[in-house]
DNA sequence: TGTCATATATATAAATCGCTTATATAGTTG
DNA sequence: CAACTATATAAGCGATTTATATATATGACA
């Protein structure tokens, strides 16, 4: 079928603003979707080792004065070319839900 | 993480505005997305077995002069429910893709 | 008319991959 | 001192991939 996890898609989408740390993740995806909708740190780490092997992401150097246990990471470009390629693969999919009637906001 | 697989939401999408055959799911899936994303039949089957266990879609009669080997689904109630739920998920998504410039559309 | 390749159609098994659940460890905040 | 922050690993499970099996239908070609 093709296509990155979902999991791999909301990390991807959480750094593409900012550089955040593993746990500052699982907050974003809160924030942003709701508390169970968030990741257990399980998936969440493994995810992480994975996406970097991938080269997806990218460990970067923690700001001064940060806590010193995060491990901070942003997306290569590599992973943001993935994202964007998730993203637009998404929005046809919600375009053919709307079609379909299966959004409130109308058929087109 | 909770939520359907990809599968299973391209399976209630492809279901949403007419019943259909395993096959022509595949078919389906192929033309709106292209053959790269299709499922292996063996991923399909798998999937409409679980499906109809979870009273996702359930099995109706085939029309007259169909082949005699297809067997037609169509969503339940509760699989549209479903469909609707992760299409709104979904296009949520697709908002939050947008405000980070993810997509080309501009920053709205 | 026959027959051959391709498309249609469903199904199952082994192996792999990623998530869940559980557990461990430890520093920080109120 | 309890709750939160923070990262990490292991066992088990569930879903997909890959491979294989079976059989009918269709279209081309001789």
């Amino acid at each position: 079928m093709a296509g990155m996890t979902p999991l791999t898609y909301e990390i991807l989408l959480a750094l593409a603003d900012e550089s955040r740390h593993g746990y500052g993740i699982i907050k974003e995806i809160e924030e942003r979707s709701g508390a169970g909708a968030a990741p257990s740190t399980g998936a969440l780490y493994l995810a992480l080792q994975r996406m970097q092997t991938d080269a997806l992401i990218e460990e970067t150097a923690a700001g001064p004065g940060a806590d010193a246990r995060r491990k901070y990471y942003r997306l290569t470009l590599k992973g943001r070319d993935h994202a964007e390629a998730e993203s637009v693969r998404l929005a046809e999919l919600v375009v053919a839900a709307r079609r379909k009637n299966l959004l409130a906001g109308g058929a087109s």
